[in-house]
DNA sequence: TAATGAATAT
DNA sequence: AATATTCATT
């Protein structure tokens, strides 16, 4: 009717548009932020804005199961999961939980501290992947994981022996665990890897000498060390604390959802709020900054830190970190 | 074959 | 940058 008695109505056409909360609740995922890491999926970012969403996200049951947490990681790690398109609503669906995969593992410190002593103890010749993923008796951590971690800390072994000197405490010290109290160990965190003996240096070392370690694996393949006969297709009686599987899922491909104390990482946004039993860490670390083979010593203690929300945000990695509960 | 290590891809 | 995945050897 009287439209085009208004020439200019697209000069204010911003004017019209729907506040941005009122068309907020359309941002809303349609599942749930734990629903969606459950299986795996990215849920699109919305979240941002007024978001009411969270609430009380509780993905509890993770192995905190009681009190007292407290331990918090710094980890860097993307997630790209295979998004699914599709979609359909109903039905459509060609066969999405079938090919999932499995999402990028990360490697917490408490991890990594596993692999290390593993390499550190088999030496170096016989740290294969294989070996390696059995004497670390992580339920779900696959040979490929270790593969490719291996090929990493390999290279940075190399890149520190080429650099001549650096090979940190070297032999003597041991001990000394500097806690560094408070914060700080952030940028240091980057050296950090500069201040633990490499356990193994490969030139001068006997195959029988004495392990500078405890017996972190108790039946594993030292052909010099002790002697069980044990078959070698069950490797993994852990009497330490530190040195027992993480999870006691038994996940796999193909046998439901294996949501272990792996932890994974997903991106996108994510839950504003901090469920117990989870601490989101923003912008990590670089590096390989955890690598510090160190002994036993150090446990789970690292630094918390405030991550600010707010602005903006940019990509938050939750990661979920495996409370064993023991220590 | 299956495993490993390096290169390559995401 | 950190993991995953592919690829050539063994």
């Amino acid at each position: 009717m009287r439209e085009d008695e208004e020439p200019s109505w697209f000069a204010r056409w911003e004017e019209q548009l729907p506040a941005p909360d009122e068309l907020m609740p359309l941002s809303q995922s349609l599942i749930t932020p734990d629903l969606a890491v459950a299986f795996d999926i990215q849920t699109h970012g919305g979240g941002g804005g007024g978001g009411a969403a969270g609430g009380g996200v509780g993905v509890d049951g993770l192995g905190v199961g009681g009190g007292g947490v407290g331990a918090a990681e710094m980890n860097g790690g993307a997630s790209s999961a295979a998004g699914s398109s599709g979609g359909g609503g109903g039905g459509g669906g060609d066969e999405p939980a079938r090919t999932l995969k499995r999402p990028r593992l990360v490697w917490t410190p408490q991890l990594h501290k596993r692999f290390v002593d593993a390499v550190a103890h088999l030496g170096i010749k016989n740290a294969v992947p294989k070996t390696i993923m059995q004497l670390m008796s992580v339920d779900g951590l696959t040979r490929e994981n270790v593969a490719s971690h291996l090929q990493k800390y390999r290279l940075y072994l190399k890149r520190m022996q080429g650099h001549g000197s650096g090979g940190g405490g070297g032999g003597g010290g041991g001990a000394g665990g500097s806690h560094s109290s408070g914060s700080g160990t952030d940028a240091a965190t980057e050296h950090l890897f500069a201040t633990g003996p490499v356990p193994f240096l490969p030139p001068g070392r006997g195959p029988a000498g004495a392990d500078p370690y405890p017996p972190f694996a108790p039946m594993a393949a030292h052909p010099a060390a002790h002697h069980h006969h044990h078959h070698p297709s069950q490797i993994g009686h852990f009497h330490h604390p530190a040195a027992r599987p993480l999870g006691h899922y038994s996940s796999g491909p193909g046998a439901g959802f294996d949501h272990g104390f792996l932890s994974r990482a997903v991106a996108g946004g994510g839950p504003p709020v901090g469920p117990p039993g989870i601490h989101r860490m923003v912008g990590a670390g670089a590096g390989m900054a955890m690598m510090a083979p160190s002994s036993f010593a150090d446990e789970l203690d690292l630094g918390s830190r405030g991550g600010g929300g707010g602005g903006g945000g940019g990509r938050r990695e939750l990661t979920l970190f495996p409370t064993s509960g023991d220590h």
